[in-house]
DNA sequence: CAATGTGAAGCCCTTCACAGCG
DNA sequence: CGCTGTGAAGGGCTTCACATTG
């Protein structure tokens, strides 16, 4: 293992190894071999092991990895060995339904608060997670160490909104709202497009392969 | 322009180019250059024009691309110029959320129904998307031309749900349960993977690129 | 002997640079 | 003269094939 740039492609399938490994350890695994890794995401044995490569060596020859080991360095690799403090701004339909998303909170994602404008919904709640006024969002993020925020609002306040995450100081972005957005070189930003990725699927149809 | 094969990347940005140009349009902008759809989608000129001619020449030569045809060949190539019939199965709160997605309607999908086993919410109505029981769903795709298919239960009901839609004649599906799903060659697959999402961002953040 | 770890080959996508054209 | 269209170069990711090792 040399250092290197690590494809984004990598990123993505660790985690996905992460998550079937996981379910494998539940069934009591001990051991699992690329191979066997492969078949359950869908992938090839030699890519299991060149991501894997990327960061070190965690099997045995003639044998394979050690189920919860390799889980547990995966977790570690990812970043999600402990967790991560995060909110969402907007809470429509979207933003309410992102907040109780299992599946954050499984992978160590704690959603703190959702912000919104609407004073029909401020005070609320959405299941155990509060709804507060949208001016409150840059003190909280300092108050409360907000390193994630989730943007689930309309298309022409996206911009608005991120810039006053990143002058709050959040570190990384994930945005729903369908408008490219700029941020500084040091935040992360994903996009998450649900109408492109319909898109995607009509043009594969269209097209026919 | 030749036929070849045409890279996923460049239909995720020519969805991302029609939904700008858009925008242009709305503002009253006729011509548009590459180089200022780059800047407002955050990518390159050259990138814009190759994208482009995998399809056909649709610029003038020292002048750029008329903004609303161009944007009318983008949504052709799509296929996205005429409507599509979508169901949602799971009515829990990501699947109620879905269905009232304003980015659907605008993009050409038409949700015509939720589908759900909890008795509790079988019979009413998300917005005014109604919620049928979950038999009723191959019934209901056969009758209605239903060709693209949403997963939103939780993960264990995932591939059943998805055998069964492929078996009543889906011809896409977009899967945001947190697992690797199997379909046909001839089935059309996407994966939304929130979770998956959030540890890119976490892994980026910890790597510190 | 079975399965990992890994250079090398292959392939695909992006970027470059400029010819072509309105 | 300016911007498109494109062959060629470049870079990066995936696949291959095998040497390595427990």
């Amino acid at each position: 293992m040399k250092s290197q740039k690590i494809p984004e492609a990598t990123i993505i399938r660790l985690s996905v190894y992460s998550r079937y490994l996981k379910q494998l350890e539940k069934n009591g695994l001990i051991t699992v071999s690329s191979g066997t890794i492969a078949e359950g995401v869908d992938g090839s044995p030699a890519q299991v092991r060149k991501d894997l490569a990327y960061f070190g060596e965690f099997g045995t020859r003639g044998v394979g990895y050690n189920v919860s080991d390799l889980n547990r360095y995966i977790t570690k690799i990812l970043g999600i060995d402990n967790k991560w403090n995060v909110i969402i701004v907007g809470a429509g339909n979207l933003g309410s339904a992102l907040s109780q998303y299992k599946g954050f909170d499984e992978r160590g994602f704690n959603v703190l608060a959702l912000f919104d404008n609407d004073p029909e919904i401020v005070g609320k709640k959405a299941g155990k997670i509060p709804v507060f006024s949208a001016p409150r969002m840059t003190s909280f993020i300092k108050e409360n160490n907000v390193e994630i925020g989730i943007i689930a609002v309309p298309a022409p306040f996206a911009q608005d909104i991120v810039d006053e995450m990143v002058g709050a100081g959040i570190k990384a972005i994930l945005n729903f709202a369908p408008r490219v957005i700029s941020v500084p070189d040091y935040v992360e930003l994903r996009n998450v497009d649900l109408a492109v990725n319909m898109e995607v699927l009509t043009f594969n149809m269209t097209f026919q392969k």
